[in-house]
RNA sequence: GGGCUCGUAGUGUAGUGGUUAUCACGCCUCCCUGUCACGGAGGAGAUCACCGGUUCAAGUCCGGCCGGGCCCGCCA
């Protein structure tokens, strides 16, 4: 018999249909037997009276796959408001081991908890709450591809194996590539830069990876970055708008898609701003606003610390009515090789969007001048012959229009549009300093 | 890398230096015809992370070690 599915049990009633699945739950009592089939629409419930059928399923577990053929029986008793009934059981393969943890019940994301969630994995992604967060993890990339691919920007694919020269910043993952020493890419930089030249317009939904020996709550080694590149833009603002405007349209989707999973996982309620334009603070500013409310110096920090990024957000909740807040102009010893310097205000033109108190994208405009690149380069004490800047040069060298865009955290902003503590609950498999499986 | 903190049945937990280590869920056996975190009766399951020390006596105190977590630095 062809396979119904769960969800479509109410639209078949008075039918003989067979659903296959996982056992999710067993409610015995005596003559009336309730059994839970899960499959990917969901779950639905079957009455079985049956003594030799019940038997069947004496010593299975949960996860045991069935085909279950019955009728459907519409009843406001059943959850769904429908259920088989004169169930027959065929079982296709055979739970036997005692289940580790119990899927149908609440999965513990509680910090101390965590070694158990991510060790228990395997089976606890088969519970629907959790299944829940990595379905809106799906739809949050699939609402950034619409966004973009609508601004006519093309998707691209760049390596992550790379020569030894990167641009810097973050420690890398070295490895022996048959004699000779790569790298792990900690950026798709180079490479989107570089297709500016092609596409003017592009990006990149990929890995990067980190050797960052930080054990908190929002790092991985090996994480998911929305990387954007956009050409032919006016200044640093149109970039800000751009990333801002993206955001907001992402995050508006997916509370009107998800509004149901969303409150079922006590994500907070949204708030954009009025205007649609995300608001800015400069960093000596924000620097600024914090001493002078909490009384901690922190004027002379290049960056914001944690605590001024959960105070920025906060202000900008309550007095704006944003869970977005720009925090641009950093002071230029901030600045990378390849940023736009602001020389006479002393900052660079990079701005940091944050999300809820916590970073999740890095929001520069890029230097395209060839020459000032090079100077820029060996100011910072690189080798501009090293094979690994060779090929990125040249992209300068033939020419490369004004540039901006975004290196973009996913897993971040998975975590905090759910409200999560900590980014490793976004990822299905985390890496992090001291995780490698599963 | 620095600071703080936590390791007790499969899971989550209680545990003032002093009998046989608490409770809940899960698991096993039995009962149960409308459950939905079903309910009831009974049962099994823990070298209290590991190593050493103090003590008549250590899950508990001390030292070491291993493994987590949180914060900082750095970053998405």
């Amino acid at each position: 018999m062809t396979r119904t599915l769960t969800r479509e049990l109410a639209s078949k009633i008075g039918q003989t249909v067979t659903i296959n699945g996982w056992l999710h739950k067993k409610r015995l009592m005596g003559g009336l037997n309730f059994i839970t089939l899960r499959d990917r629409s969901g779950v639905a419930q079957t009455l079985i009276e049956d003594k030799d059928e019940i038997e069947k399923l004496r010593g299975l577990h949960i996860g045991t796959v069935l085909a279950l053929t019955g009728t459907v029986v519409a009843d406001d008793r059943a959850p769904g408001g429908a259920e088989l009934h004169d169930v027959k059981v065929v079982v296709e393969v055979s739970v036997t081991d005692e289940p580790l943890i119990e899927v149908d019940k609440p999965i513990s994301h509680k910090s101390e908890h965590l070694e158990t969630l991510f060790d228990t994995r395997v089976l606890n992604i088969r519970n629907l709450q959790e299944q829940k967060i990595f379905k809106i993890r799906a739809d949050l990339t699939y609402y950034i591809r619409e966004f973009l691919r609508g601004q006519e920007f093309v998707e691209i694919d760049t390596p992550k194996l790379l020569a030894e020269a990167t641009e810097g910043g973050s420690e890398v993952f070295k490895l022996d590539y048959f004699g000779k020493t790569a790298t792990l890419a900690q950026s798709p930089q180079f490479f989107k830069q570089i297709m500016v030249g092609a596409y003017e317009r592009v990006f990149e939904i990929g890995h990067s990876y980190r050797a960052e020996p930080s054990a908190t709550t929002r790092h991985l080694t090996e994480l998911t970055m929305l990387d954007i590149e956009m050409g032919f833009v006016e200044g640093h603002d149109e970039v800000l708008d751009m990333v801002g405007s993206m955001t907001q349209y992402v995050l508006k989707r997916v509370y009107e898609e998800h509004a149901d999973d969303l409150k079922s996982l006590n994500a907070p309620e949204l708030k954009l701003p009025e205007d649609g334009k995300v608001p800015r603070f400069t960093i000596a500013q924000i620097h600024e606003m914090y001493t002078k409310a909490t009384k901690t110096d922190t004027t002379q920090e290049k960056d914001l610390i944690p605590d001024e990024e959960r105070w920025i957000s906060d202000y900008a909740r309550k007095q704006l009515g944003t869970d977005l807040v720009y925090a641009v102009r950093f002071p230029i010893e901030a600045g990378k090789f390849y940023h736009k310097l602001d020389v006479e205000d002393g900052t660079v033109l990079w701005g940091d969007l944050l999300l809820r108190g916590l970073e999740v994208a890095t929001v520069p405009l890029r230097e395209n001048n060839y020459e000032k690149m090079l100077e820029q380069m060996k100011k910072a004490g690189l080798d501009v012959e090293h094979e690994g800047f060779k090929y990125y040069l040249q992209a300068f060298k033939y020419g490369l229009p004004k540039h901006g865009g975004c290196g973009f955290g996913v897993d971040r902003l998975v975590q905090k549009t759910i409200g999560l503590a900590n980014v490793k609950e976004a990822c299905l498999f985390p890496r992090d300093i001291n995780r490698l499986t599963p």
